[in-house]
DNA sequence: GTATTAATGTTTAATAAGTATATATGTGTT
DNA sequence: AACACATATATACTTATTAAACATTAATAC
């Protein structure tokens, strides 16, 4: 029978890297850390995990402490465990992405009051506290192999959304300095019969005005169940 | 700055679920549990991480322990910290896979000697020990999508090896119970010029002999830096 | 009227899917 | 030794589907 005193022990975080699209750019949400090591230096969302709490539930707090959100997805991506990751001691941390709309974000989780927090383009955090940027680099890699093969991008969305738009997040994930075929990446995903048409428009804006979709998940399932793929 | 003393810790351990190729059938390496909990049952390879020991260093540690074999691909999948995993306390396991050549698979790890070991058809592996069934699952699905993209499935093949063993390894890895179009795989993987024809072929076979080839690192290398995307 | 961007479909090129016959061995029989 | 048989390898073409490339009309705010 074996004893665990008999064996190395860790301190755990969790780390979770919450991903937001906004003005047709992928963001990622920062906090700058409020004491040493790296104090003042942006950092990623984490904390440690609880005597009694499972890694997802984990992650699932430090999003919440820090938006309010909650029911969000999140994805565990990889655990980083370097023997002096830091000067303190031994620390293992498994990395989560979420994707949050920014609409519904609002600075209102426990952990939001004491922390200076902002969004940054995915193309300017760099330098980031710790090994923060590999971190994000491996979630980056995951998101852009995720949003390929499954449709989580719809998260980032706004619930009503033009096609445009959705053209826009892909762009931004997959290919931020090129563009995709307006008509086949219209035909491609149209084809997929996946969205709904909610027959809106937007309003107010200069130019002939885009119509509004939302993903339907019904409609997704029933897709996967009939043996296609989506694939973008 | 933080003193990791205020926080919970945890013990952990990596699990490193070996894959063979072997008959037309992929195999995984089980261990017979010698203690309880789960004494005389099936188990994936795993051990405690060394107090300055990385994760990775800790999972090829396993496998060498087990195989004596050293420089194989090894690849983290996901790491399972539910709370109560293990009757004895919290511990935490990072989950790699290996792939190796069965051929050189030779019982001459030290950790060999004291423990019985068997390869088990992918298909009938079920009923292991804690939640390695589990841990199984993850590992194998990660493979699926693994060979898919990357040629990673040549590790699991003798270094000269047919077509129809090289398609007989994608039907066991990617469709157990349907058979690819003889065609139009050999088309498709002969188009990437990945592969060098030896110039040899079976020897004492009841049938026409098949020809050798073997992967080629570096063509590879030259078909990912043209822009090609390996894909099957 | 202008500037801007949304909506739309066709053609050409490439790849997927579906399909059959000649070839080369070991084994067994005469 | 010669032959037949069973077996599995090597090969290419046709049809169907999807990817890639490309331009014009429509609908708003200013």
């Amino acid at each position: 029978m074996t004893n665990f005193d008999n064996y190395a022990k860790s301190a755990f975080t969790v780390d979770n890297i919450i991903f937001g699209f906004d003005e047709g750019d992928l963001k990622v949400l920062v906090i700058k850390r409020g004491e040493q090591p790296y104090e003042n230096q942006w950092a990623l969302p984490g904390n440690f995990v609880y005597p009694n709490e499972d890694l997802d539930t984990s992650a699932n707090r430090v999003l919440q402490e820090l938006t309010g959100l909650k029911d969000v997805y999140l994805e565990q991506v990889r655990t980083f465990g370097a023997v002096n990751r830091h000067p303190m001691g031994r620390v293992i941390t498994v990395a989560y992405f979420s994707l949050i709309k920014i609409k519904d974000y609002k600075l209102q989780g426990t952990a939001a009051l004491s922390q200076k927090t902002e969004w940054v383009s995915i193309k300017e955090a760099k330098n980031l506290a710790f090994d923060h940027d590999e971190i994000l680099e491996a979630c980056f890699r995951r998101l852009k192999r995720r949003v390929k093969m499954r449709p989580v991008g719809f998260e980032l969305l706004p619930r009503k959304f033009t096609l445009t738009e959705l053209q826009h997040l892909y762009e931004a994930i997959l290919e931020p300095s090129k563009e995709i075929d307006k008509r086949n990446f219209r035909k491609k995903i149209l084809s997929m019969k996946i969205l709904v048409d909610l027959g809106e428009a937007q309003e107010g804006v200069a130019h002939r005005p885009a119509k509004l979709y939302k993903f339907d998940k019904k409609k997704y399932e029933k897709f996967v169940a009939e043996g296609y793929i989506f694939e973008i």
